[in-house]
DNA sequence: CGAATGACCAAGC
DNA sequence: GGCTTGGCCATTC
């Protein structure tokens, strides 16, 4: 192993570091979205670079508790990624989700 | 270094 | 509530 540095390291740079480490906070039964990571955070990101920031998440990171703004698993209807594998996930949390794969906000919105 | 991408958000119709 | 447009920052080629 001399040259494998064209894939992403967990833990090497800082701003994935610290959305993965907010994530990881989110206790079980709770979602967060986007621009709350984003807000958490400061202006040391923005809510597009959280969504990369998931992008190349670890397995150690719950992202299924991380949706947008609408509630809404953005990979439910992402090509290339599990369908429903998110909401199986949320539910199996004890997290109850819409007929259409929507999250009520209100109540299970997460804040530290 | 410039261009392109990405799991977004807010505002308007 | 749903669709369209513009802006946003970070990463990758």
């Amino acid at each position: 192993m001399t040259s494998q540095e064209s894939k992403p390291k967990p833990g090497g740079k800082g701003i994935f570091r610290e959305v993965h480490a907010l994530v990881r906070r989110i206790p079980s039964g709770r979602v967060m979205t986007y621009g709350d990571i984003a807000a958490e955070l400061g202006s040391v990101i923005s809510p597009l670079a959280v969504g990369w920031a998931l992008n190349k998440c670890p397995d150690d990171v719950p992202w299924q508790r991380v949706v947008n703004a609408a509630g809404k698993c953005s990979t439910d209807e992402m090509p290339g990624f599990p369908r429903g594998r998110q909401i199986a996930l949320l539910e199996d949390e004890g997290v109850v989700v819409d007929e259409k794969g929507r999250i009520d906000l209100g109540s299970y919105r997460w804040r530290p």
